[in-house]
DNA sequence: AGCGCCATCCAAAGCGCTTTGAATAATGCG
DNA sequence: CGCATTATTCAAAGCGCTTTGGATGGCGCT
């Protein structure tokens, strides 16, 4: 059943028809109440492409899924951020459209997006530093969102962000009252804009308190779970070791406490760890005690607000660049102690 | 730029140039030369939503994200199986499209679908035990795969799955050799399609060597860590424990060790483990030697095949309804050994 | 009665593409 | 050389919707 066919069912004009349905004021009132029972009889539901191509609009959501090829590995953060993002847009009617980009012609694919008119703006994921991907978006003029920032770009641009520095720093400090010195980091990719910043964070903490930094200390590759145990065995053999591992994300936690556990250790006793959380849903950190210690923001949560704000851009496509620093929250759980005395 | 520009800066019609760009034989090469390279000078792309309405075909799949709003969960698995499908749609001009299904009206939305004529097909996740939607897909006419099965529906329909029951019998198999006899399944939901056939394997294996089933060992959740945890903790602290376990994800499995090491157990030596691998890019079990003894099956790579499926029944759309089956892999890793002597 | 003004409704154009049915140019053959 | 073929190309219709620019008729008012 399509728009002609429904009109001439009614006796009425596609127009009219059309107009009854969208709300629009010049249609008595009787007659849209019938057209509204008339399409709800005859399940009528618009074509989305006709309309699309009608209006301009394609009522879609571009996610572009950060496949890093080189590793291909999925973010496992990604399943919660899309579902967060989902529960907005089917509320306001849009659709989630995701396409696989291709390393080498990324600039090209989003050309293309936006040529195709097959989206009204994009959510860009795992911003690097000095992304070049922000620049292109910009000078399509297609609205969009990062989820995360890219530092060393200078144009504004609209993000939602963890304020992943001021939480690694104050994990650090955390960690540091304890009256730990050996305090390792196990961080994410260092091409990751948000690696960076929790570094920086960390590196601040120290310095403010005077401990030097040990680079041996420092180790950053993509959030496995496998990295966290190979990092912290490795660590663990050190003439020095580290008595507190700041992880990048429960994964890699999860890895980091089997590899302490293996060298015959206590976590909580003999070797602390913080690590971010970024509450998925299948990856609880523990139920009512927490069981890391842990920097703590919903990533689902981050989902919703990225998508509520890149609608409202689609909608006032002239408003400035908007953006939105969410902060973790510090819990404290079992995986932290005082420094054992060494 | 679109079809009508670019035909005008040709000095052709805009059949002749949608033509020669489709490949379609009655251009002359030489013309088809010159349109190609004029496409590319001026960055033409044709539009995919006037393709589709011209076309009756979205060149879209579409995915229902299985949000179990009981408890807001997202599988674990969703990013890699989107991953590998994503693979086989760019490569072969897809787009993949996401919508949330609200639990209430499931039906609607996928009548809705069709008829807003976004998508030419659909993959359907997270099958039930009986699962109405099958049912209701397969009245649209839409062509769809199952990733997964549904025991007790008759009418015949594409799916892909994992040998579910064969390699939980041959795990339980496994376990029985090594002389256990309380092994515990720490099961997903009863109501999904893979845990009934899971639990099947498992009873099958402990019928055939004449060992009772105790209700208090089979144990059904959503496959969170934190579940695992705590099942494990519970069947620990009964009078007659379970020597080994069998866990339904790497996830939960993840969940059941930490349960045994805070009982002051070890795994693989007083309580032995065996989970179901789905080879998650980012939680691999373990590099060289695997930490858990688990049944393998990359999840990756059925997101491959259930898509070039569905793109094969879009094109043939008068064909049978196809299936695949495939084996889990059984790979020993250290989590299991020989039943302590009691 | 005659006028302007709304309230309603409609015909038709247009979104950017594909495809049908024809026209035109080029070719082969007796 | 003339005609039937075949190779190229084109104009126009159509996909299903929105939206512009009118129509139409009823109403209040002078």
């Amino acid at each position: 059943m399509n728009l002609k066919e429904l009109s001439e069912k009614l006796g009425l004009s596609q127009t009219t028809v059309s107009r009854a349905l969208n709300g629009y004021p010049e249609v008595k009132e009787a007659t849209r109440l019938r057209v509204m029972e008339a399409a709800r009889q005859f399940n009528y539901s618009p074509n989305k492409r006709a309309m699309g191509l009608a209006t301009g609009k394609s009522m879609t959501i571009g996610h572009v899924i950060p496949t890093s090829t080189q590793h291909e590995m999925v973010n496992p953060v990604f399943g919660d951020f899309v579902a967060g993002s989902l529960e907005v847009y089917s509320q306001r009617g849009y659709d989630m459209l995701f396409s696989a980009v291709p390393d080498e012609d990324e600039a090209q694919t989003y050309r293309n997006m936006q040529r195709k008119g097959s989206v009204d703006g994009l959510v860009l994921q795992g911003p690097q530093v000095n992304d070049a991907r922000i620049g292109i978006l910009r000078e399509l003029g297609m609205p969009f969102v990062v989820h995360g920032r890219s530092s060393g770009v200078s144009d504004p641009y609209s993000w939602i962000d963890v304020n992943n520095k001021r939480s690694f720093q104050r994990a650090t400090e955390f960690l540091l009252d304890l009256g730990h010195r050996r305090i390792a980091l196990i961080n994410g990719l260092e091409s990751m804009d948000f690696a960076q910043r929790r570094r920086d964070g960390y590196l601040v903490a120290l310095h403010e308190r005077g401990i030097a930094t040990d680079p041996e200390l420092m180790r950053s590759s993509e959030m496995t779970e496998v990295y966290g145990h190979h990092e912290t065995r490795d660590m663990l053999q050190l003439d020095d070791p580290p008595t507190a591992i700041l992880a990048s994300s429960l994964i890699s936690a999860i890895g980091v406490r089997r590899a302490i556990d293996e060298a015959g250790l206590v976590m909580g006793r003999d070797v602390s760890v913080i690590t971010h959380d970024d509450e998925l849903s299948y990856l609880k950190n523990g139920q009512d005690v927490p069981i890391f210690t842990a920097t703590r923001s919903s990533v689902r949560d981050a989902g919703r607000h990225c998508a509520a704000m890149l609608i409202d851009q689609i909608n006032n496509p002239t408003d400035d660049a908007k953006f939105e620093l969410l902060e973790a929250e510090l819990v404290v759980g079992r995986s932290t102690g005082p420094a054992p005395q060494g």
